[in-house]
DNA sequence: ATTTTTATAAGAATGATTACGATTTACATT
DNA sequence: AATGTAAATCGTAATCATTCTTATAAAAAT
């Protein structure tokens, strides 16, 4: 996922194109990493000083549904990161400080045996938690 | 684990028994699915309709601390269960609308290549989520 | 240029969780 | 059995992340 491919997608869906939507993702784009709405917003705000927590809040959840951006969760907040360029389904060791990944080709669903039939499975979550290397 | 090693750990660790603790441990022995912290207290304060939320939280994650409970969240809830009887790693497949568990034995961190040793790895999370057969 | 639709701001509301001072209780010791 | 002390609990308020409401502004369509 790139910029002009997120705003084409925001554009073929039928949202509309503001500065403060392209100035988000460019900021995703750049930092490549989980960021929490909080350090969205400190960032935007530099920028649009007035700039409200829900407009951030509603950008960041239309994004994870048109795809653009990947969605998880720690320490009691949720996170965001730029959908990475393989579009191929992946996973991720998580620095837990700064937010930073790295992608895991393999994916445990692969080798799981089949469940009892009558528990229909809707998801999965593989993550792997630490700290990299600028962190420690 | 059961209720009766749960109160040993909590006398071996120097807690105080309270007849509220015991009910804690006795509702999760007997309901053995994840509850979110709602869910405990309305269910406490039919016997004890004072009971504070303080009080819940401050034994979910003592409980959690002494290895009595087990800890996930989602829908932005923190969810707690029994810990399994096994003492070994395990994973659960969950039932995000009543919390019923299933135990996967696999860990998909013994067939995952190593990592970049500038990468401290910490913990890591392996859920699968669905519906069980009751609430299909 | 005007209309229509969507996005945004501002702040209040909500829901989960944590914090805190005051009070009570468990339990070891007298 | 009475007492002392640390821990547990209550009642309530505070905090934190997130969502809702309503009025205004901006983008797209006509």
């Amino acid at each position: 996922m790139n910029v002009s491919s997120a705003l084409e997608i925001l554009k073929n869906e039928g949202y509309k194109y503001t500065e403060k939507r392209e100035d988000l993702v460019v900021f995703f784009a750049k930092e490549k990493r989980y960021l929490s709405a909080r350090e969205v917003l400190t960032y935007m705000q530099k920028t649009y000083p007035g700039m409200s927590v829900d407009t951030i809040y509603r950008n960041l959840t239309l994004f994870r549904d048109l795809g653009i951006l990947e969605e998880t969760e720690w320490n009691g907040e949720k996170r965001y990161r730029l959908s990475c360029a393989t579009d191929a389904h992946h996973h991720h060791l998580i620095c837990l400080d700064c937010g930073r990944t790295r992608q895991i080709e393999a994916c445990p669903m692969d080798n799981i045996p089949v469940y009892d039939s009558d528990f229909e499975v809707v998801g999965h979550k593989f993550e792997i938690y630490g700290k990299c290397g600028e962190c420690q």
